[in-house]
DNA sequence: TAGATTGTTAATCGATTAACAATC
DNA sequence: TAGATTGTTAATCGATTAACAATC
């Protein structure tokens, strides 16, 4: 298989997404062209990035939706679930906990872990938070392969050496930190400040260009 | 002023938080070669970031860290706050709407709207919780210029059209579904299914990694 | 057959990296 | 002065786009 790039392989989910919105009254089939279409993007690259997960276009006709979306999801490895756990059980954490649709991406949340006494039980979603000296104990029980951290800046380093002293191999870090890991761990980092910085930067520029039409 | 890529726009706030975490007894100057150092970034390319927003990078001294992040925060428009509303009060958007963080990025959370009028009145955070049906009202009465989507998908491209009604220029949107808008209105996908992708994938590669193994 | 579509090969573009000159 | 650092110019790399051949 060829190698994928990491935009292609962000790009997938957005394919799939929309492919399981289509209503299932219309065609069985759609093409590269008509996704590009739809979702404002190159036809050439969507066709690229479908080569690389599907065999199943054909000329004319396209790919058969059902295929697609399974062979997207076969490659993304959405097939196998991922047993997964939040460490920091704040607002962000149990919203996360209580969040149904990780599912869908082969994520099944298990519990989340606080140092705060005051949260340790159930939360509303049925899945328990627990107290961090649990942890690694909860690890050893349950094959934990996936590490959510959602705690404040400042402690997000400890949690992550934690976790991976835990056989965590991939992290999701919503803390606005950079995480130190040995080379075989993968962080992804969901980078809300990077976001802001786009959405900032739009409306500052906006805001001189309305200056320079008086 | 030169053109500044997406790409080193995203990088800025990382930079930028970083520089905000360092203790103030240390010294007063930083350099790119140090940041790069404790980012795990090259440092040619931070060195070129930081060029393109600050004039104040000495030889053999480096930045002024307190001048290094008031030229950032300027560039990236954070002196000027931006008023925000969320629509959607699910769990997500009452978790933003409760987050005081954002206030260090400039913006400015003032309300949450929804449909399911057992969500109207006053949120835990203190601030207000509306029904959608107050939204235009809302906007003509403040200046709201950023719109946060949290409602699910099936219903992302209402809430994003009610809001360009609104006269909103820009929109943080964390429903997986692509939105249609006009030119000049900026959308800035919270794109969560990209990062879950990254992580599967990485596991997926791993798992059969250890087979071979075998 | 003609036309829509796929998939591939080549060209372009943009961003990163390397090399180096300038400065304190 | 020597060395650390900045900032710039040139080279490389990777991803996107364009052109085109293949297919049903």
């Amino acid at each position: 298989m060829k190698e994928i790039s990491k935009s292609t392989l962000k790009r997938l989910p957005v394919y799939l997404s929309y492919l399981k919105g289509i209503p299932a009254d219309g065609s069985a089939y759609i093409s590269a062209t008509a996704l590009a279409a739809a979702l404002d993007m190159g036809e050439v690259q969507v066709r690229k990035d479908l080569a690389l997960v599907s065999s199943g276009g054909r000329p004319k006709v396209g790919y058969h939706r059902d295929s697609l979306i399974s062979d997207i999801e076969a490659f993304l490895g959405y097939t196998n679930t991922n047993d997964a756990l939040i460490v920091g059980a704040g607002k962000l954490g149990r919203a996360l906990l209580g969040y149904s649709g990780f599912a869908e991406y082969g994520l099944n949340v298990l519990a989340a872990f606080d140092l705060n006494d005051a949260l340790i039980g159930t939360s509303k979603s049925g899945k328990p938070i627990m107290h961090m000296s649990r942890l690694e104990e909860f690890c050893q029980a349950n094959k934990v392969r996936i590490g959510i951290i959602t705690v404040p800046a400042e402690y997000a380093q400890e949690a992550c050496d934690r976790l991976i002293a835990c056989g965590i191999k991939a992290i999701w870090n919503f803390a606005p930190k950079h995480l130190d890991v040995p080379s075989d761990i993968l962080v992804q980092s969901e980078n809300m400040a990077a976001s802001l910085a786009v959405l900032s930067k739009h409306l500052s520029e906006q805001m001189e260009k309305n200056k320079e039409q008086l």
